[in-house]
DNA sequence: GTGAATGTTCATTC
DNA sequence: GGAATGAACATTCA
């Protein structure tokens, strides 16, 4: 699930526990509890004042007390706000605060949660991050994107030139802009990196509004599931392929190499 | 049993 | 130094 559109989504639920305190912590599973054992992130956090969410990329960032917490989602994690009782399957710590309780809930386990005391260990913990996609400008998007010499899709996933766009938002983004995603950055004209931020700006924003990467009609993400998967655009079948190592689907009439 | 899954990191190999 | 590749992490589901 989780890119900036989810991320973003959380945070903005988040939102309604700020100022609130936390009365309980539930750790279900201390294997999520990633730089801190689970008694000291108790023992940090019970009893503290939850401050205003925020989000850098793919990462939640929430004052606590003293501390900041970061959550990564991973693939499969979510923040679950206000179901948590009795707690679901695959939540692995409950939070119960003076305005309700939410959870974090992940399947898979491959990120976790981590605390930070000062800022330098927030940069640590998040490693080098670009600027966040969703408030990136078209010179961003160009001077880090389209600096190093690997494909279109690998350098929109990697975190430290744009950070928040993860497999199907880097797909939706280069469908919208009529971008193969095996295009080699250097080859890529003044006018395509202009569509592309067009793009990268229309899906984005979409995704923050929705709080999820939109499945709707006229999106591929809605599209890559069907089968045959075709072109909400122009009918012809979607392509499959492995691209910058993950899965991705792109329309061979659609998307193009040249300029 | 096999393969794949919306993420990241590390080692290895061009 | 960069970039691509494959494995690993942990777990479920088809």
């Amino acid at each position: 699930m989780p890119e900036l559109g989810d991320v973003e989504g959380w945070r903005r639920l988040l939102g309604r526990f700020e100022r609130s305190t936390i009365e309980a912590i539930d750790v279900l599973d201390d294997g999520v509890i990633r730089n801190r054992s689970a008694a000291e992130f108790v023992d940090a956090l019970l009893g503290e004042q939850i401050g205003a969410p925020a989000r850098i990329g793919k990462w939640l960032q929430v004052p606590v007390g003293d501390v900041i917490v970061l959550f990564h989602f991973g693939m499969t994690g979510a923040l679950s706000i206000g179901d948590s009782t009795p707690a679901h399957r695959y939540d692995r710590v409950v939070f119960t605060t003076d305005a309700g309780s939410f959870s974090y809930r992940d399947l898979r386990k491959l990120r976790g949660i981590y605390v930070a005391s000062t800022a330098a260990e927030v940069d640590a913990i998040v490693g080098p991050l670009g600027v966040d996609a969703l408030i990136a400008t078209a010179a961003d998007l160009h001077d880090s994107v389209g600096a190093g010499r690997s494909s279109i899709k690998a350098a929109l996933m990697d975190q430290s030139r744009i950070a928040g766009i993860g497999n199907f938002l880097s797909d939706e983004i280069l469908w919208r802009a009529g971008i193969d995603p095996r295009t080699p950055t250097s080859l890529l004209t003044g006018d395509q990196w202009i569509g592309l931020h067009r793009s990268l700006r229309t899906v984005l924003r979409a995704a923050a509004r929705a709080g999820h990467t939109p499945r709707g009609p006229r999106w591929l993400t809605g599209a890559r599931w069907r089968d045959p998967a075709t072109c909400p655009e122009c009918g012809s079948e979607l392509r499959r392929g492995v691209v910058a190592a993950r899965t991705s689907v792109w329309c061979p009439a659609c998307q193009h190499t040249g300029g």
